[in-house]
DNA sequence: TAGATTGTTAATCGATTAACAATC
DNA sequence: TAGATTGTTAATCGATTAACAATC
């Protein structure tokens, strides 16, 4: 195990590990060797022996990796069993899609309250969770301490909300908002997913080829 | 103009540097340094400058770039006003919420027709597309060449839904089920947008820290 | 003109790949 | 034991940063 710093590229690996090792587990594969997992990856061994070395040797020798154990350690590595919890803020039509669709159990957090302006949806349940009224984010927070934040506002909100959530002391924001947070001040660490971003990615790719 | 191989580090800045010019004309701005550009990006001047001159030579020594025309010609690069075309496969919550509340149109796309197999929502229209039964897709396809298929489906129907767009003629899918899908052999390309993976490089980052 | 800022070449830094001794 | 495969060190490759002549 030699700490030091883990860089962005290793960590935006790590849960396509988890994922794949999911998926094997589910199937039934026992063991796998970084071949044998590059392989289905699409990445050399080398690099998957690499990645894994920055956290720990997980491995065998001659035998390779076992799946689960190794499954179990990436989950440990990711924080997965450190009982999250998170509020999302905004229940249009993309919180309300989060909240009814997306497993966070499955990744180890616990969705624990939404808060929104309109009346037509505070004092809601969905999907089990409470709809509260945005003005009782503050004392919420104060409350309920919270892993992380998620940003399913408008746009324009994006940044008010955002400094709520960093004053009620959240460590992180799921961003989904449209705009990029620059908090590095904050000590808040943000992850933005950006819709539009993703798809003009696309838009160049397809429009390269003819 | 040296095309070349654009590496994929410098293609996935693009939509942000074209996010940050539609904020700096937006805001009225009409020229900008790399130096300024990369203040408010957090990205170096030279990387900017590098950036740039895999697709050509915007700026002007001395001055800087035109914020208006360096929009214009990104767009360009990305494939902006190249009239591509999208359909939707699965109007569930989270098709349902990219119908609603994406705007297609600002990332060059029209989005075209949405693809279902529950009665209930067949037939209807949502954001002024039509929703179709699945069993159309194939002849739908055949007489509407279309850019990109976007996959809002379970993931059991990813690869079979994968299946019937490549073999319709898409030449890209947006892949909104948390698979991935490895088409490099058929020459369509995927862009992944996986929730639960940038959900858990959070929970990582968050982890680490205490 | 003088100052500012580009595009590009060279230098540095970091990430990926290859090689191999250690060992299950 | 012999074969397989690890973890790690060294080599390579690619991306970022620095430097600077060109020039608006």
């Amino acid at each position: 195990m030699k700490k030091e710093k883990v860089s962005s590229a290793v960590i935006r690996r790590l849960p396509r590990y988890y994922r794949h090792l999911t998926d094997l587990a589910k199937a039934g594969v026992v063991r796998v060797s970084s071949s044998a997992l590059g392989e289905s990856m699409n990445l050399t061994a080398s690099q998957i022996r690499q990645d894994l070395s920055c956290f720990g040797e997980f491995g065998q020798q001659g035998y390779g990796y076992n799946v689960e154990s190794l499954k179990g350690e990436i989950a440990a590595i990711l924080g997965m069993d450190r009982g999250h919890t998170a509020v999302i803020l905004g229940v249009g039509n993309l919180g309300r899609a989060l909240m009814e669709n997306f497993h966070f159990d499955r990744s180890g957090f616990h969705l624990a309250a939404a808060f929104d302006i309109s009346p037509s949806i505070i004092g809601r349940q969905i999907s089990d969770v409470q709809v509260y009224p945005l003005s009782d984010l503050e004392q919420y927070l104060k409350e309920n301490p919270t892993s992380v934040g998620i940003l399913t506002v408008p746009r324009a909100a994006a940044i008010p909300m955002a400094e709520k959530l960093i004053a009620g002391g959240v460590k992180g924001i799921w961003n989904f908002t449209n705009s990029d947070l620059n908090l590095s001040a904050s000590g808040v660490v943000v992850e933005n997913v950006h819709f539009a971003d993703s798809l003009l990615t696309l838009s160049y790719l397809i429009s390269e080829e003819s």
